[in-house]
DNA sequence: TGGGGTTAT
DNA sequence: ATAACCC
């Protein structure tokens, strides 16, 4: 078995650890969900919160809602009016910047990456961690230690006792493997191992997930979207510097520079369910370089080119009617290839001059005691 | 349905 | 560039 998971159970934060009974390729992986995150940072934000049924809202729905909220009835992603009408109390708190979430996401993902690097996020409540290693290690000095302490807790099926004899018979009807185990019939299995154990090990089964726990590192990109009703070019490009602004806050202190920009939009009232159009291109070199600690000087050339986009997806002298749009920055790149002990690792080009000047300036940044 | 993200084609 | 998937 490679991943499993169990539902959460009115608890905030979920650890399910399985071990597979027989296999000597055994992994640990523990998966962490936060349950109602956006809920639990916003309480966290304003602890008057605490107690009070509260829902998130990003336009006219509640995407998620604290427990106390959930007693009352309402659900994620129910309508505005829908909870109102269930839940007269519901307070309600606008969760359409996501910035405090993500920053409280990326917290929890280096929380985990201190007890092993194979740290894999899914969406921002979700990651799950491969501690294959730190448990080995940690049974092997148990183990030479003090043979007889070594006890283990939690959801684990061990290789050799509790598992032993299920393994063995098992094998015995041709089933080595976690997908044996889902495809073997039903009926079989219950005659042969009781109607208990059959049915707990053939859940346990369904819970898989093959593949490897793959670390997410830093972001692949970035965007900010945003719904509304768009139906001039004028609309759309005050919109378009809106997300563009916060976008270029956010790469500011990522460091990388994007090398990619893409404009993505929703059209208003098409059948389709999944329903948006991009256009992406090269970011010019020269905007690039200027990426890093103003915003001044790369807002209009930017602006420029995201508004040919639009221009090349959008007929604006035909009459058009948008729901949503959306700036990506992606094809991030570190700034500099610059090694340790030269002078370039430790200078950052720097804004606070050329503006005035013309001329480049250069900063000293952070650098650790452990560089020198 | 929001406001994000990823990978495959 | 889009599709398809995740939360």
């Amino acid at each position: 078995m490679e991943r499993a998971e169990a539902g959460a159970a009115g608890s905030s934060l979920v650890h399910d650890q399985v071990v597979p009974a027989g296999s000597s390729s055994s992994r640990v992986i523990v998966h962490v969900d936060l349950d109602c995150f956006y809920a639990q940072v916003e309480m966290i934000s304003n602890p008057e919160l605490k107690g009070k049924p509260l829902g998130v809202q990003q336009k006219y729905l509640v995407v998620t809602c604290n427990y106390e909220a959930r007693k009352l009835g309402v659900k994620k992603l129910m309508n505005v009016r829908d909870a109102k009408e269930k839940c007269p109390q519901l307070v309600l708190v606008n969760g359409e910047d996501l910035t405090r979430y993500r920053e409280m996401s990326y917290k929890v993902t280096e929380l985990l990456e201190e007890f092993s690097p194979i740290v894999e996020r899914l969406g921002f409540d979700e990651n799950f961690v491969d501690l294959t290693e730190m448990v080995e290690k940690r049974l092997e000095q148990l183990q030479s230690d003090e043979p007889s302490a070594l006890t283990v807790s939690g959801h684990v099926y061990d290789n050799q006792r509790i598992g032993y004899k299920t393994t063995k018979r098992l094998e015995a009807l041709g089933i080595s493997s976690v997908r044996d185990l889902q495809t073997f019939s039903s009926k079989i299995l219950e005659k042969e191992l009781g109607i208990s154990v059959a049915q707990r090990i053939q859940k346990l089964s369904f819970g898989e997930d093959n593949s490897p726990v793959t670390p997410s590192g830093p972001p692949q990109s970035f965007s900010e979207e945003d719904s509304f009703k768009c139906s001039s070019e004028v609309e759309a490009k005050n919109k378009i510097e809106e997300l563009l602004a916060s976008l270029l806050n956010r790469v500011c202190q990522d460091g990388r520079k994007p090398h990619t920009i893409r404009l993505i939009i929703r059209r208003y009232s098409s059948e389709k369910h999944y329903n948006r159009e991009s256009r992406q291109c090269p970011i010019p070199s020269h905007i690039i370089q200027k990426l890093g600690i103003g915003n001044y000087d790369v807002m209009t050339p930017m602006v420029d080119v995201l508004m040919k986009l639009f221009r090349n997806m959008v007929n604006v002298k035909m009459p058009f009617h948008l729901t949503l749009l959306s700036v990506c920055f992606c094809n991030l790149k570190a700034l500099n290839t610059a090694k340790k002990g030269t002078i370039d690792y430790y200078l950052t080009p720097s804004l606070s001059t050329t503006s005035r000047s013309g001329k480049h300036s250069f900063k000293m940044k952070d650098t650790h005691m452990e560089d020198f």
